[in-house]
DNA sequence: TACATTTGTAAGTAATTACTCACTTTATTG
DNA sequence: CAATAAAGTGAGTAATTACTTACAAATGTA
């Protein structure tokens, strides 16, 4: 990995997350960058190509943060690393972490939006915990617990960004982060 | 309001949702409402301007779903109400529906994304029936539950349109939707 | 050293973009 | 009816887009 391929995909990362993957010019980025246009299509071939490389980095830079939660045997102890999840992965990969969130409304060329592996065992990890801690429906807990770390990471995420959050102005995220937790102590 | 300009208006929402603002050129909102390329222009003064449009008359059609939450009195059936909403709101407006959720991620000319007003009165309406309710932290519990919905918007909206979910794949809102009642039934 | 491969650049190109303009047709109104 | 305004068109335009190509510099390797 030379040092302008590197410049290239943190660029680009930086700009896709800022700016959406359709309305970042591949000029901007080279701009940016410092280098040629040329070069992002010598190293990537479409703009495409140049996405598919950050995704997968992306996802591997993710892993250490998913795999202690996977690897948890406590079932209260794996609902609480789950809850904290969002708010670590965004504090460690912003950009990752909002491009991925914005990529689902991408249509891309082959076929619809589809949720990385990680998102399917963290899912198939809480079905597990809530299964252990005798949930009447553990699926269905699994689902609703998604749907709100999904919509926490999304407002973090936020408030990072635009320093203004989905939730109201005054939203203290430490607080909802750790009354969830309580919810799940039982 | 002419029939033309309102077929302007149910095509660009329709395709603003269906592949995003950006990437949905007046051309083809031209030419798949069957007008003239100028004729968006004429009316809509720019292409921001028919985003405005489209956008003033939504929150116009929201607010009769929204109501009934509002004017509701006792508090459990104000959250009732609250997680019925989403799976509302998407059956009856799912392109103006879908359409909001992606704007989230669209830097306008005039600041940030700012919440719908009737997004704050519904939060204001959850942190009153949690205090009614004698909830310890009410302002905290009304942000999860709306994360909570916020994400099951989303999911329900995912699976209206490309029939796949956020979730897993045989994801049931129904039996989400029934358990999360449960849950707030207390 | 010689030579082949990789890395890099600058100047293109065809297609597409939001938007304009000169003009015609249809409604409205006194 | 006549005159004014509104609705509508189609052919532009300058700017921008992703991507190409011909060529040069750097790097590896025998």
């Amino acid at each position: 990995m030379t040092e302008k391929k590197e410049l290239i995909l943190q660029t680009a990362l930086r700009l896709f997350s800022e700016q959406g993957y359709e309305a970042t010019p591949t000029s901007r980025i080279a701009k940016e960058a410092g280098v040629s246009e040329g070069l992002i299509f010598r190293h990537f071939e479409n703009k495409e190509g140049l996405l598919s490389a950050i995704l997968a980095l992306g996802e591997i830079r993710i892993l250490p943060h998913v795999q202690p939660v996977l690897s948890e045997k406590k079932p209260v102890r794996i609902l609480e690393r789950l809850i904290d999840l969002p708010a670590q992965i965004v504090a460690a990969e912003p950009q990752f972490w909002t491009l991925q969130a914005r990529l689902k409304w991408l249509q891309r060329q082959n076929g619809t939006y589809q949720p990385p592996q990680y998102y399917l065992d963290i899912f198939a990890k809480a079905v597990e915990a809530f299964t252990a801690l005798d949930y009447k429906k553990p699926s269905e807990e699994a689902q609703i617990l998604m749907l709100t770390l999904d919509g926490l990471g999304q407002s973090i995420m936020m408030q990072s960004i635009h320093n203004q959050s989905i939730m109201k102005n005054d939203s203290n995220t430490e607080g909802v982060i750790s009354l969830l937790k309580k919810k799940y102590k039982k």
